[in-house]
RNA sequence: GUGGUUGUAGCUCAGUUGGUUAGAGCGCUGGAUUGUGAUUCCAGAGGUCGCCGGUUCAAGCCCGGUCUUCCACCCCA
């Protein structure tokens, strides 16, 4: 048979590997510094905890899993004759796979409130699973890095959310430009422009102005049921650059007004803090699922810094806060507020640019080749008493020719190979030879 | 989910209006080199042409289905 993955899915190899961890271990040293805990939920959930959690259009990309045993004779006889998708999934699936890892997280809250000191702080690095058709840089599965914390509305953790992506991509070496928006401040238009029931609609279209541009918008807003007027006064809105400039044009909504006097707090607190990276706001920012209320994060390569023209990569993390996750599971007053990292993109873009650092593909400093069974033995012995001292070190495990040995220490990238022959077992001097340049020099144990 | 696109050696790709035995580069194996890789030279191995079916005297090439890749939507990291 020939071998194959499910679409969408990937094998890694050895160097993608480390440099995935790479990524993952600035995130997690991040993440920890400002005092997130880490947590871990199933990759399985129940299906009812999923369900309804995503819209519409997210359920269909949720990947059921079928229930064990003869799970068609318990399903409704109507259902199967109509062959009724829809209504046999409940009957035939009582488990999913996790889409991302906010709902997980907000049932966990609700599960374990009493162990749990508010405000609580988690961190988690998993991989989640959508049943999305696959393009460059989207997967079925994929992991999220995700930082939230829940049991507070200060805008202090605004503010250091966004120091979180700032460190984090200063760390690993990319300019980014940190967009923020507050989700009041588009409820604040879609009042003044008439769209109140209308909100999603209107912040899906305006979301694509810097794609399409304000033609198609506009044409896209009256085919949502924009009035005339309302295209208007969202253009106002759309041409007005910064903070100041649309608040005046709030003033007629308690919301938006609300929405302007978070981001000013935010962003006076950030500033204060003299971030590396630009943080900017963006009213056309209105990315985000249906359940955030307040902050809306984008963060995106920043192409105006040098080296970084060229690449053409969407929002490489986010994140936003949400009033109220955990009432759906039975739990009120419970504030959050969480951002993500697409670690798989920030792979893409790092690759791209050539920003992994050299040690990031390889750690191995040394591989010992040995010309005969004598020297094996002896060999055995100095590897493990490497190994013993924390030095990552590797031994050909026969004495073949020494050609073929080289040609294996040159695949596996090794900066450094140990010769031993007869020779270096009686003397106590091993052939040290430096592949980068060649060269070669004899050297004791103590000294390696 | 809608429309399109891609698939030929381990990898990247050629392959004429359908016509005999499907090619190249790189990689791989062996040798030149009994203790020296990456460079050089010589030789060799490696293919159900994604899969299933159809048209035809004849299919890598045409048709249908299916899987996969990538792209545009939808949505999203």
């Amino acid at each position: 048979m020939k071998p194959s993955i499910p679409k969408g899915t990937r094998d890694f190899l050895p160097a993608e590997v480390r440099r995935r961890e790479y990524i993952f271990a600035i995130i997690r040293k991040h993440f920890r510094r400002f005092g997130y805990q880490p947590i871990e939920t199933p990759v399985m959930e129940d299906l009812q905890t999923l369900t309804g959690k995503y819209g519409e259009e997210g359920d269909k990309l949720l990947f059921k899993v079928l229930n064990n045993g003869d799970f068609l004779s318990k399903a409704d006889e109507n259902d199967l004759a109509n062959r009724d998708s829809n209504k046999l999934v409940g009957q035939i699936s009582k488990r999913g796979l996790r889409y991302d890892l906010t709902v997980p997280f907000a049932r966990y809250v609700v599960m374990h409130q009493n162990d749990l000191a508010f405000p609580f702080k988690r961190y988690a690095i998993m991989p989640v699973w959508r049943a999305d058709r696959p393009q460059k840089g989207r997967y079925q599965e994929f992991y999220q890095c995700d930082a939230d914390v829940v049991g507070s509305d200060s805008l202090l953790y605004e503010a250091e959310l966004t120091q979180l992506f700032d460190g984090v991509f200063h760390e690993l070496g990319l300019r980014v430009i940190i967009r923020l928006n507050n989700r009041k401040i588009l409820a604040g238009l879609a009042e003044i422009a008439g769209l109140a029931d209308n909100m999603m609609d209107m912040t899906i279209a305006i979301d694509k102005l810097d794609k399409i541009g304000w033609d198609k918008v506009a044409e896209e807003l009256t085919g949502r049921g924009a009035a005339p007027h309302a295209i208007q006064i969202i253009k106002q809105f759309l041409d007005a650059s910064d903070l100041e400039a649309v608040a005046p044009l709030l003033a007629g909504s308690a919301i938006g007004g609300q929405g302007v006097k978070e981001l000013r707090e935010v962003f006076g607190l950030v500033a204060a803090q003299s971030p590396k990276n630009r943080v900017v706001f963006d009213v056309t920012l209105a990315r985000g699922l249906n359940y955030y209320t307040g902050a809306i994060w984008e963060v995106a390569v920043d192409t105006d810094a040098p080296g970084q023209e060229n690449v053409r990569m969407g929002s490489i993390a986010g994140g936003g806060r949400y009033a109220d996750l955990t009432s759906i599971f039975g739990m009120k007053d419970m504030p959050g507020v969480g951002i993500s990292f697409g670690a798989e993109r920030i792979y893409d873009v790092l690759e791209e640019l050539g920003a992994f650092p050299a040690d990031a593909a390889e750690d191995l400093q040394y591989l010992l080749l040995c010309l005969d069974e004598d020297a094996l033995q002896h060999g055995f012995g100095l590897v493990s008493r490497l190994r013993a001292r924390g030095i990552h070190a590797d031994l050909y495990p026969s004495a073949a020719k020494l050609q073929k040995m080289m040609k294996y220490a040159d695949q596996r990238g090794v900066p450094k190979v140990l010769i031993i022959g007869s020779e270096e077992v009686k003397s106590g001097a091993y052939s040290l030879k430096v592949m980068g340049t060649g060269e070669q020099s004899k050297v004791t144990e103590a000294a390696l």
